[in-house]
DNA sequence: CCTTAGTGCGTACGTTGTACCCGATTCTGA
DNA sequence: TCAGAATCGGGTACAACGTACGCACTAAGG
């Protein structure tokens, strides 16, 4: 893969930032590229014919709402229009289709993190406190994962400042660490966080559409099916879990024991 | 949330036992109630009518190359049924929605999951061949994170067996563990598996979206964007890492990276 | 034999995303 | 000041989706 020294990339991304500096002094105040790559570059509009009705927060916001209150499917184009008061086909003036309004939501969802202005003096703090933030990002829009996963892991503008937040929080160790490692690393706890959040989602969604309130009522549904299988003996240890455990329904309890796993692993890991 | 003692529940389930067995028996050989809450009630049917010209076998078979060679999205119940030389309709004498199809579909995702016969004897080492097998599977179906997360993580029969031998590889360390910090460890170990294959497939995705076939083609194509951002100096090490990185294309390394954390830092925590 | 549960198939409906056209509005260049 | 261009909000129309429903037929049980 990478066949290209480090050296090489270095002057390439020199000659990008160049690149990109005369590319940016020309194109002011020029009309901009119809098949631009993302929205993010649709955001502000040159101030030409009537004011727009809309800003693309208010339509960030209301689709955000929609999901939160009804769920990933509730947020269509009609729906959409309709809290906003416009018409339907008026909401493809501010975006080119419904992968546009996917990335605003994403990106107002990544916005509600909040970071810590300055950084903690023990990296472990820092990161049980993004991973906490991001827990609760995913508690509050449990539609994100469904939207992650069907748009492939777009990465929206705010993003940018979490993924800065953990390396900074790595880079504060004190000794010197390989980027690759701090990356891999800062990487690796959050698809922890990821993969632990969507996972007590599931389970939590998995409860509301059957109306249960408690274990005992999931004990009480998918028990008899669940026993026909652990009775024939071929899953001794999750039976054995399933009769003894007590901390199942605890998910608080279960994604702080394994962020401090993964955290001390981290931290053997890297020698830090 | 767990106000009833072990003893209870214990009870409980043995009382489950006893009324489970007591059903089976006067269920045999009587119609089926309508309304089962899975399709997996339905896989074996009365031999009355006419043979069935399909198995769910070869409907699952043909939902899931669809969706490997054109996306889950792909996986319409009329392309399905065309491929499967049936009429749309005809399919809904199988499955009860499309619901049923993603089910299927999972279920069969998980079965290409080979679990070893006997333990091994290093539990760091069955679990990195579960979760290459697992990593596999999410490769070959890239699908698989989109599905999990619409569908709000059901679990498929098949999907027992897994956390049986998850569960399994910790319950051969010498030493008794509680079972639900066995259950933790082995969640985290799934969710980190999880979350870092879902993450791979993003970026291989956006890379087969824009046809790039390389890091540098990326670096090429967003370079300009991202420098813009990262120009203004607000992510420094988020920059460092984009200049001096040199792994960022291996996926395979980033994840033997985390797993290793992951696996460490469950040992020391269960200390094992 | 007839009854009946199960079969394959086709039509039709409501909902979705969105392409396209319209007249009205407002800033800009002459 | 005043055309012209660019952008606005609104509405109609269409293809594709999941699926409710009804039809004629087949094969096993009494």
């Amino acid at each position: 893969m990478a066949e290209r020294s480090a050296d090489d990339r270095s002057r390439q991304i020199r000659e990008w930032l160049t690149n990109w500096a005369a590319a940016q002094h020309e194109q002011d105040g020029q009309s901009r590229t119809p098949d631009n790559q993302s929205i993010w570059e649709y955001l502000s509009r040159p101030p030409r014919g009537p004011r727009p009705a809309l800003t693309h927060n208010q339509i960030a916001t209301a689709a955000v709402q929609l999901a939160d209150e009804a769920g990933l499917d509730a947020v269509t184009m009609r729906a959409l229009a309709k809290r906003l008061d416009v018409a339907t086909m008026g909401l493809y003036r501010y975006v080119r289709g419904k992968d546009d309004i996917y990335a605003l939501m994403l990106n107002t969802a990544v916005g509600e993190i909040s970071l810590p202005d300055k950084h903690d003096d023990d990296w472990r703090a820092a990161f049980r406190r993004l991973a906490g933030e991001m827990r609760g990002m995913y508690l509050r829009h449990t539609w994100l994962p469904q939207l992650e996963a069907g748009t492939f892991g777009m990465i929206a503008p705010n993003s940018l400042a979490v993924i800065e937040a953990g390396l900074a929080a790595l880079d504060n160790v004190g000794r010197d660490l390989d980027v690759d490692e701090m990356m891999a690393a800062a990487g690796a706890i959050a698809a922890y966080v990821r993969g632990s959040a969507t996972s007590a989602i599931a389970r939590q969604e998995a409860y509301r559409r059957f109306g249960w309130s408690s274990d005992d009522d999931m004990r009480a549904a998918s028990g008899p099916p669940l026993l026909r299988v652990l009775a024939r003996g071929d899953y001794p240890t999750l039976a054995r879990y399933i009769v003894d455990g007590s901390n199942e329904d605890d998910d608080e309890w279960q994604f702080s024991f394994g962020l401090e796993c993964v955290l001390g692993g981290v931290a053997a890991r890297l020698g830090i």
